[in-house]
DNA sequence: AGGTAAAAAAGAATATTATTCCCTAAATCC
DNA sequence: GGATTTAGGGAATAATATTCTTTTTTACCT
């Protein structure tokens, strides 16, 4: 999937798009110095080679009724099915995130619901899968930073 | 910043754009059964109105070398500086997400960076600010989901 | 080194899209 | 109910995306 080096002018382009990723192929082609035709290859590349994984449109989750963030930990019973478990979280839409966690087996996933009665609906629903033996959150009062965006330094080639 | 009602149309465009949010206003359209010059007025106001908040380009960070994800509890001191430490802790890079949570007066950040060693720099790095009592790491072994699309139902307006 | 092959970039041409402007229709407000 | 505001449609224009061809650069191999 990953076979081609990625350069500094990669780098270059990847900042950009991840400051802006509505910026379109010719603005990134000035900023760069190249040809717009020379940006899209190298962007078309760096998507089909999956280092480019897509595109989202950040909305204001607060003014859509969508106030409450918590991160849930959640233990589940040792052995096999712990994937499935981590599957069936991750169906639920009010779970941003699932990760599978060192130490005792457990998920930390992140929740955003609209209130705490909305949160202890969620949470009874994970009580319903199988191996779940019990959970603990911690409410999210303010959120200061909140992205997926990785700087990355491109300095020397 | 939010005077306008967002109606059934707003959110069926939101839906789309976070599906993907490289998709074009012509398509769009498309999808809606709406003018393009419809759609962009309503984009246009979206954005106006700190609904859309922007727009982010999706990377491997796997594949750039940033394979190890990691939450990070910091304590920190009760009373005034709070807000401080959480500014300071958002301004590194390798910090993606910085929340104030409930319980113990603490954060919670998410932290990605290249392997265990650097993520031992970052905590050290953490250890420097000055009301930071102490941290406690959580290391994701496996990422199921990892998204900010919130799911917007639209069937009745 | 030299010469060949492969990859990347530039440049031009075309298709598609973004964006503006104006007009019409609809909703809203006394 | 009429005036005013707001949203949508349609056409025209500007900008962009995309393709294709040519040129240049890079890499490779003996």
């Amino acid at each position: 999937m990953n076979i081609r080096k990625i350069d500094k002018l990669d780098l270059e382009i990847l900042n950009i798009l991840q400051e802006d990723g509505k910026v379109s192929n010719a603005e990134i082609a000035r900023k760069v110095g190249k040809a717009p035709s020379a940006v899209l290859e190298r962007v078309r590349k760096l998507k089909k080679s999956g280092i480019i994984k897509g595109y989202e449109c950040i909305v204001n989750h607060k003014a859509l009724g969508r106030g409450l963030t918590a991160f849930t930990s959640i233990r589940v019973e040792e052995g096999v099915g712990a994937t499935e478990v981590g599957q069936k979280l991750a169906e639920f839409p009010e779970v941003l995130e699932v990760h599978y966690t060192a130490g005792r087996d457990s998920y930390l996933v992140k929740v955003r619901v609209e209130d705490t009665e909305a949160l202890q609906a969620t949470l009874a629903k994970f009580g319903t899968i199988g191996p779940v033996r019990d959970t603990n959150s911690t409410i999210v009062l303010t959120t200061v930073k909140e992205s997926r965006v990785i700087p990355l330094p491109h300095e020397k080639d």
